[in-house]
DNA sequence: ACGTTACTTTCCAAAGC
DNA sequence: GCTTTAAAAAGTAACGT
């Protein structure tokens, strides 16, 4: 009887110990990322959703703390690209992403795509971009969406394009190179969404 | 204005089968030309043959899974083609040993590009999977049949999980007829 | 700026770790 | 869960030239 008594605290305190770590690692990679409060108060809510359904079995405590702290970003407005989160995490980017979208299935999160226009504002204050460069890319990931160019592809390339667009069309050129550093693509991906854009917005140049 | 259906092509079949008879794999992989055999990697020895292209998956229990055929005829010639190579090797190989379908890959053409934002709340958040930012496919399971379908922003599409050629058809019937009624197949 | 190769996703069986 | 095999879809990435 006792035994089984102690088995059970045992299992508690074990248990209590792992999703204070979760919490403090969230709260790491939170800070590393320089995201609000509230966002990892989002995350924690889904961990401990996670934790309740049983959902960490078979699963890291870290994969499922940082894909948490993934889909709260996302669930925020503020998205971090997987590229970025994995940056931050001990866990790799491949096992961030089916662990989200585990989760996200299975908690029923049902997450929107990420919107391209999100990435905006925090890619041109990088690249120290006026805003009249953010409304015009705003202006071409809205138009162009909306005629079906964006379907499958990933919101940060159609994001930096949008930008890299923007920025030659109100004379603040950036180059490509410092586009996809900023949104952490390649160059190649830049230019094939950049023609694409300015064929769909008839734009010459 | 083609048939979605008419666009149809079986592009892989996975099936299994069994020689009713054990086997000692490394004997096999030294006299069967070609074979491929690293019990530390896999425990399964690969065999592939040309005519039809496939490749068979031989364990020692004798059970044989047979992929790449690009249609159910094919998977039968191919696994008799193995037999036959085993029978040369003096193994017992059972009269015709029971062959089944377990998946067959299938790719389609819708005839349109499709906006798969709307098409992922079209077809209700809960019942998809779309993260283009991991792959540019939407993930729709089906449950009659039981497939799964990955949509393209191109109007291709690639039907998997069917046990029957069958199946592939009414997927895409399924398939077009939701999209034509959330009017987002235009 | 090309081209090639290779990786992402879905499905399934097999035997063994 | 992983390992191996095959195949398509389209996007992205990392090579070399």
């Amino acid at each position: 009887r006792l035994r089984k008594w102690q088995e059970r605290i045992r299992t508690k305190d074990a248990g209590e110990r792992n999703l204070q770590f979760a919490l403090s690692e969230i709260d790491r990679m939170a800070s590393a990322l320089g995201v609000p409060r509230s966002v990892r108060e989002v995350a924690s809510v889904i961990y401990r959703r996670a934790l309740k359904e049983d959902l960490i079995r078979g699963r890291s405590i870290e994969g499922v703390a940082t894909s948490a702290l993934y889909a709260a970003c996302r669930k925020e407005g503020i998205p971090r690209s997987l590229e970025e989160i994995s940056e931050v995490s001990r866990v790799e980017r491949k096992e961030i992403g089916r662990t989200y979208r585990y989760i996200s299935q299975e908690l029923g999160l049902e997450m929107r795509p990420v919107d391209p226009k999100k990435y905006v504002p925090r890619f041109c204050s990088e690249l120290e971009l006026s805003e009249e460069v953010q409304t015009k890319a705003n202006e071409i990931i809205e138009k162009t969406a909306e005629e079906g160019l964006l379907s499958g592809k990933s919101p940060t390339g159609y994001a930096a394009a949008a930008i890299y667009a923007a920025s030659l069309l109100c004379n603040e050129k950036k180059t490509q190179r410092e586009v996809a550093d900023v949104a952490q693509v390649t160059e190649v991906t830049i230019r094939n969404r950049y023609q694409e854009q300015i064929e769909a917005m008839g734009i010459h140049g | 204005m083609t048939d979605p259906k008419d666009t149809i092509n079986i592009e892989n079949v996975v099936a299994s089968t069994g020689i009713g008879q054990e086997l000692d794999l490394q004997s096999v992989a030294m006299d069967l030309e070609g074979a491929d055999y690293d019990p530390e990697q896999f425990p399964g020895l690969v065999y592939r043959t040309q005519n039809p292209k496939s490749a068979a998956l031989i364990f020692r229990s004798g059970k044989i899974v047979c992929t790449g055929a690009k249609s159910t005829d094919d998977v039968h010639e191919s696994l008799r083609i193995v037999f036959d190579k085993l029978r040369e090797l003096q193994i017992q190989v059972n009269e015709d040993p029971e062959i089944v379908v377990q998946n067959i890959v299938t790719s389609a053409d819708l005839g349109r590009n499709l906006n798969l934002n709307a098409i992922a709340i079209g077809l209700g958040l809960e019942n998809i999977e779309y993260e283009p930012e991991q792959f540019p496919g939407l993930v729709y399971r089906l449950d009659e049949p039981e497939v799964v379908a990955l949509l393209f922003g191109s109007g291709k599409l690639v039907i998997t999980g069917g046990k029957k050629p069958e199946d592939a058809e009414h997927a895409v019937d399924k398939i077009v007829s939701r999209l034509e009624d959330l009017g987002l197949l235009e």
